[in-house]
DNA sequence: ACCGCGATGCACT
DNA sequence: GTGCATCGCGGTG
């Protein structure tokens, strides 16, 4: 078997639309803690639910590049959120990292969560900043030098992809995208023609 | 299972 | 003042 592959800032170097369902099953962790990645969302220049629509500002200047870095910014006044930065400096896209699989680190996260039941540790996006301790702090740092570690999945997930949750703009864009089947998402993928379900 | 709401920072076509 | 790329809790079927 081989070691798993570093993610370059290469990587990243590119269309938010290829890398975003590129990152589904490859492994993130922020100083040896966090998971596999089973749920992220595409944010581009053009998008107007992006914080780079409207151009630069203080908030928003890591996600303008360079590729490879992390955009952290904090949501409704209370969580944080973490992105990672893609295409060429000057364009702003990113994906937001919203759902991991807890793999490594599971007592740290549950001492900085309350102790939840493993499937809600890093289920949303705030919930993963907490569970990994991502503020502030780590806006504008690089995804290839500690604190950071991102591994390249070793194998070709199936991969689900649905509209984004929580935003009024641009809605309709099919721009989540999800481990297909994976219990450890933030909520369900909605799709086009979802068949009534019974428990079981 | 669903729905409503409060907490709280900060940018602002 | 308004509107969020959210979450957890408490109310109701």
């Amino acid at each position: 078997m081989a070691l798993p592959r570093r993610l370059s800032r290469d990587f990243f170097a590119r269309s938010v639309h290829e890398v975003a369902p590129e990152l589904i099953g490859a492994t993130l962790l922020v100083d040896g803690v966090g998971g596999r990645i089973v749920e992220v969302e595409a944010y581009d220049q053009d998008d107007p639910a992006s914080h780079g629509y409207n151009g630069r500002t203080a908030r928003n200047a890591s996600m303008f590049g360079p590729a490879g870095h992390a955009y952290v910014y904090r949501s409704y006044g209370i969580h944080w959120c973490l992105n990672l930065v893609c295409a060429e400096a000057g364009r702003a896209e990113a994906v937001l990292v919203r759902a991991l699989e807890p793999t490594h680190g599971l007592d740290a996260m549950r001492a900085r969560r309350g102790t939840p039941g493993v499937r809600q540790l890093c289920a949303g996006p705030g919930r993963l900043c907490q569970a990994l301790a991502v503020t502030r702090d780590h806006d504008g740092l690089p995804l290839d030098e500690p604190p950071f570690e991102l591994y390249a999945r070793e194998s070709e997930p199936q991969i689900a992809s649905g509209p984004r949750v929580g935003i009024t703009k641009a809605a309709d864009l099919a721009w989540r995208y999800c481990l297909a089947g994976s219990p450890f998402l933030s909520r369900p993928l909605r799709l086009s023609a979802s068949p009534v379900r019974r428990r079981g």
